[in-house]
RNA sequence: GGGCCCGUGGGGUAGCUUGGUAUCCUUCCAGCUUGGGGUGCUGGUAACUCGAGUUCAAAUCUCGACGGGCCCA
């Protein structure tokens, strides 16, 4: 398995050796998560729940089905979907009046109730988000937890009672985002894509993108400025203090498993997947080494070790299988476990274990009375050394260029006017997309590279997914 | 959006041109053996995507559906 020479079919290959999805479901795109891959997405969940739950949304799940009288009232965004969707055009033999969608993405869902809920300012900000599974149709080549048709999304929705308070949202999600690339161990750039690719119904779009290894980005979620162009349609209004009736003003973050199939693209090897230990079903895998005359002391002693590493809060899984221990290691590093005890008659007679890590397979001996103490630092550790490994190498293949000629894989920066037919004219020339303006940009001072003329205005520029 | 290729046990494959008995590796199951980096042996389970057509006979030829993948825009 070579991730670098074959990156497309390195990938489906570890998943498959990782078992994190059984794809044979005969449905394109619609793959079974495995009990391994769901426990790992699961943890993605959790701490997608806790930064949400802690920054005052309310978690809640909206009905899959969507009626199409719904989802006609916003223009744009029919427009941006309708290609996109599944119908429920019966219920039995009966064909319906009113034809059902599944949800591409829950706006269409929750807007309607939303105009009931909301009444007055005191209701405002409302914030929720739900963890669901979302449909869309997609044409093109299906990829496990990279472009599937049912996906497993989140998405949070606040209303606001201004587009100040609105934008503290947006900022509020920056943050957010911080943190959890932090526990997913993923570099990201934030950029503001271009008007052209905006979502459908926002007034703009920040995308999250991530490098893979082939040099393409692909993006991880995005967050959306509605203003008050749903609620306008979906009649969204608060009265505020004076009586006056308004419309709120609204925004929406969404993400998806992508962040898991960019964790197995960004951290695998040739050995097969390797999970940041936040991440990690099982963070420590003990392997028993057995051999006559010592195997019962053997086995006590890796019950005892795995007992403490489980009271010490660590995902701990003891492999009692009846295989040759070197099978054990191929197994478990194909599913990405951070750390490997090995405990035999060597280590009971030296009062210590044997530690091995995923990410640098280098091996310890390491005494049995602190091991506690070193394992937990060593979790920690890897977590940073694959954050900080990351984001290196989306920093070494960022480059900055003045010229359409220096174009080379990984993530451009340019000078960019700000016109559309500039932006365009990008694409067409490298065959790359705009990705946008990136957030938060440090000074810039150039010339447009395909006009020339002065811009305080660079934009990122890669091949995407 | 346009073009091209492919579909054989759980996974990977041979066979297809020239129609007739489906190959090998691996996984899985049972037993013995082995045990600090993929033990070895014996036995077993298990497949031609679906439908229509041509034919005495279809994995093989034709058409369609479904599924998988590639290239260009």
């Amino acid at each position: 398995m070579r991730k670098r020479e074959d990156f497309t079919e390195w990938y489906p290959e570890v998943i498959e050796k990782a078992n994190l999805s059984d794809k044979r479901y005969p449905i394109k795109g619609m793959n079974i998560w495995t009990p391994y891959g769901w426990k790992t997405m699961k943890l993605i969940d959790g701490f997608i729940r806790r930064e949400f739950d802690a920054t005052d949304h309310d978690e809640v799940y909206f009905p899959l089905l969507i009626p199409e009288t719904e989802f006609k009232k916003e223009a744009d965004h029919i427009k941006g979907f309708e290609e996109w969707v599944y119908w429920v055009t019966h219920a039995g033999t009966t064909e319906l009046d009113v034809r059902l969608l599944l949800r591409p993405t829950s706006e269409t869902a929750m807007y309607p109730v939303f105009a009931l809920w909301v009444r007055s300012h005191a209701d405002l900000p409302l914030k929720v988000y739900q963890i669901v599974n979302v449909f869309r149709y997609e044409t093109k080549q299906t990829r496990a937890f990279m472009r599937v048709r049912e996906i497993h999304f989140f998405e949070s929705h606040t209303c606001h009672d201004s587009f100040e308070d609105a934008e503290r949202q947006i900022q509020q999600n920056v943050e957010i985002i911080e943190r959890l690339s932090k526990e997913y161990c993923l570099p990201y750039i934030l950029c503001k894509r271009p008007e052209w690719d905006k979502f459908a119904g926002a007034a703009y779009t920040i995308g999250i993108d991530s490098l893979m290894p082939t040099g393409r980005t692909l993006q991880l979620g995005s967050i959306h400025q509605y203003k008050t162009n749903f609620s306008e349609a979906y009649n969204i209004t608060y009265e505020d203090e004076n009586g006056q009736h308004k419309p709120v003003h609204q925004t929406t973050f969404g993400m998806a498993e992508r962040l898991l199939g960019a964790v197995i693209a960004v951290h695998g090897d040739d050995k097969g997947v390797m999970f940041p230990p936040q991440i990690a079903p099982i963070q420590v895998v003990i392997v028993p080494i057995l051999a006559k005359g010592s195997k019962t002391a053997v086995k006590n002693e890796c019950q005892e070790v795995y007992h403490e590493l489980k009271e010490a809060g660590l995902r701990a899984h003891l492999d009692d299988r009846d295989l040759r221990p070197g099978n054990k290691f191929y197994d478990w590093e194909a599913k990405g476990v951070p750390l490997r005890i090995e405990i035999g008659n060597q280590d009971i007679q030296a009062k210590a274990v044997t530690v091995v890590r995923r990410d640098t397979g280098t091996k310890d001996m390491i005494q049995r009375n602190h091991m506690m103490s070193k394992i937990k630092d060593l979790v920690n550790q890897i977590q940073t050394e694959m954050m900080d490994l990351g984001e290196k190498e989306m920093r070494e293949n960022t480059h900055l260029v003045t010229s359409l000629d220096e174009t080379k894989p990984g993530i451009l920066m340019m000078g960019w006017c700000g016109e559309g037919s500039c932006g365009h004219e990008i694409e067409d020339q490298t065959g790359m997309s705009v990705l946008g303006e990136p957030v938060g940009h440090e000074e810039y001072s150039g010339k447009c590279i395909i006009c020339g003329n002065d811009t305080k205005t660079p934009i990122c520029v890669a091949k995407t997914y």
